[in-house]
DNA sequence: AACAATTAGATTGTGCGCAATTTGATAGTA
DNA sequence: TACTATCAAATTGCGCACAATCTAATTGTT
């Protein structure tokens, strides 16, 4: 029972937890807000990224939209699957390497992403962040992702 | 074209965007870490988070540890379930209140949890923030989740 | 040309998270 | 007492994320 342990004795949460429990909440919470945006127009969080993504870097393969997003095709391809369903995106075997699949948004995909163009303001102003605390915790963000990828 | 606008034009992923994307990603990090270090212990990070709460605040309702950790019976029930199952908590009827099930970490739970003790410090260094940034993130993130729960 | 190794995607299985519904217990009220 | 409303937990259904496996196409080697 030491109390002079900076890493925080047994018996309540440590710092260090309630962080990454915080980052937790907070993304749930950032996710319920785009839910309650996105859900009229069919769509869910990682769909709209995904679509944001082939929508403005061309056609991309599926391992390259993997390394814009970090997902892999395990939950890729389920999901483009039925974002192909819902006429957004269009999914093409590469004729020059019939391995590769060619995904890009069809023009419905375009018109729901102008449609979508205000979301990103509307959720800038529900966070209330001013704009240094988002590059400050941009760039924490940012680091600590580095840091913790490489320290393996 | 014009560079001048502050919630950027289409075409470029906004800021705000890349936070709350850079916020996913950073949890996944985290998430691959603790991955690492709970694998050997049969746990995942939702279950030690679980296991934590529980074996600290005494017997909880499903509910009651539901407000703690901001999930609901459909993500509890069969989390505790397993767990359960693994030995690592109990769950009784509450005599006063049959319709109330009190969950509390056995023995084999707490010494678990005692076998975990070092993780949190794997995570901080793992992190590599430093104890004031891990202060004002952690600031942060309440803020910004608070803004976004009420902000309805 | 034939065969092994590599690569790209898809698939399977498990767990988390949330919405919606269901089941059972407790309160509250006519 | 009987009937309704409320509440707690569990269940169902869907989508995301990841590990592991599988299939098919390409590349490299002999």
């Amino acid at each position: 029972m030491s109390p002079s342990n900076p890493t925080s004795p047994a018996g309540a949460l440590s710092l260090e937890q309630q962080i990454c429990y915080a980052m937790h909440t907070t993304v749930r919470a950032f996710d319920a807000v785009y839910r309650e945006l996105l859900a009229e127009h069919g769509l869910s969080y990682p769909q709209y990224i995904a679509l944001m993504t082939v929508g403005e870097h061309g056609p991309l393969t599926v391992s390259g939209l993997g390394e814009h997003l970090r997902l892999d095709s395990g939950t890729l391809s389920p999901l483009l699957k039925r974002m192909e369903a819902a006429g957004l995106v269009e999914r093409v075997r590469d004729p020059e390497d019939e391995r590769r699949v060619l995904v890009s948004a069809t023009p419905a995909g375009h018109d729901r992403l102008a449609a979508l163009g205000d979301v990103p303001h509307q959720i800038a102003v529900r966070s209330g962040l001013s704009r240094q605390e988002m590059l400050d915790l941009h760039r924490t963000l940012r680091q600590v992702t580095e840091r913790l990828d490489t320290g393996a």
